[in-house]
DNA sequence: TCGTTTATGTCGGAG
DNA sequence: CTCCGACGTAAACGA
């Protein structure tokens, strides 16, 4: 990692090597006391404090405070970063284009300038997804209720309607949407059921059940499914994804695609 | 601010700063190669990059890739850090009580760290927010349209039914729900506005409408709305902004809570 | 581009 | 604690 850094260098100093890593793909770091402002969808402004700001190669900006885990201004990536001195301050502006969106860092003081050129390949993998879960009922459709056959996964059951998680019959012939969440359900996987199964309904004759599966569901979520009709089956993602390591050891995400 | 700075610093020189930082309340940046786990609700890996982690004194962790505006993977406040020396690579550990969540970073080289002690007291508003535009709507209710007069704010209609934004009675004295959006509302803000309406029905003899108020509305949450008998107006966060602006200069948002 | 849905969402507030 | 809804949500994905 090529790496650059100045300690409590002056606005002027601090201003030409953000420059010269942002023009250069570097990520940069700066330390300092500063104020912050943005316009654009709200607005919103901070008054002086000590924080850090990010730059990343690819746009995004990020400002952070000493506390949070969110950054409390940002811009996201494909915005533009550039600095100039103002009244003897660096000034940090980063434009997006759309939505139009301005940021503005004034650095009252620079305490630190980190500018690097980093190279990450690194390959990120996620599991226990909702996708996972997806692909455990695919594989084995017993994880819903005994004798459920699956029909399709994210069949389009009406364009407006968006897709259904998981279609599918019971040992008695009727249809059944599955809604599947991967942290309890509320109210709104309930309604959102309830959508899909109304559209389907809408589209045959036969019995529509709705079926909501999660490893945990709210009071009033479960108030509102009975009222409905709607089953709930307790299913979390680490039991899915333990389903899928079993079946066939080696096989990976792409063999259910 | 104070301030320590390493460049390059060995796996054990690394862990005295980042441990030191940690245990003195201080905002840690590091920057170097690294691989990441996380085990918690969910899983995930990362292989070797060169990434930023920020370790704040609340507890929260974050690990930047160069790219992307969020964190590949994080730690929220109350996490506990910890970093030790494990085949001559320092070892960053965070855990999180619950849900029980462990965050791993794997320093096969430490490029830098920057340790140092943040005081932030700014104070951080913003504008055009939904709360300004429930404001705006109290200050001047003609917003929503001619005649309306408003009964309450955030009525608690029904506990379980969770709060409407305004209440009110439009000149023919009909009661009148308005849900407010500050960016498009789809069909899912209509369909909370049907709850509310729904159950502020259930409790009345009186003819109840329903106002959805948003800067825009998507094709088929309009549809849905019609379908309902439910009213669009349109309003964005800028204008009730301007309206506090205007009304009473100097009025803040606190005279209105 | 718009519209919809997910997220290790995070965060704040009410009960 | 749980539950709920907002967020400058961001990011992915399909039409």
């Amino acid at each position: 990692m090529d790496l650059e850094v100045l300690v409590r260098p002056g606005a002027e100093g601090a201003a030409r090597a953000v420059r010269a890593g942002l023009s250069q793909g570097r990520v940069v770091v700066i330390a300092g006391l500063c104020t912050v402002t943005y316009e654009g969808r709200a607005r919103s402004t901070l008054s002086e404090g000590e924080r850090i700001v990010i730059c990343k190669p690819d746009g995004a900006v990020m400002v952070h405070r000493p506390t949070g885990l969110e950054a409390v201004n940002w811009n996201p990536p494909g915005s533009i970063a550039s600095i100039h001195v103002e009244e003897g301050r660096a000034k940090l502006v980063s434009m997006r284009r759309r939505p139009p969106e301005r940021l503005v860092v004034d650095m009252l003081r620079v305490d630190l300038v980190a500018s690097m050129r980093m190279v990450d390949e690194g390959v990120f993998s996620m599991y226990a997804s909702e996708d996972e879960m997806k692909m455990a009922v695919r594989v084995r459709p017993s994880l819903i209720e005994e004798g459920f056959r699956l029909i399709d996964l994210e069949r389009p059951i009406d364009p407006s309607a968006g897709y259904a998680d998981v279609v599918g019959e019971d040992r008695e012939g009727n249809l059944v949407v599955v809604e599947l969440k991967r942290v309890t359900a509320g109210r709104e996987a309930v309604v959102q059921l309830k959508r899909y199964v109304d559209a389907l309904s809408s589209r045959t004759s036969r019995r529509v059940r709705g079926i909501i599966a999660a490893p945990s569901i709210t009071r009033d979520g479960l108030r509102l499914a009975e009222q409905l009709g709607f089953k709930y089956v307790k299913l979390s993602p680490e039991e899915c994804h333990r389903v899928l390591e079993r079946h066939e050891g080696g096989a990976k995400l792409l063999d259910y695609v």
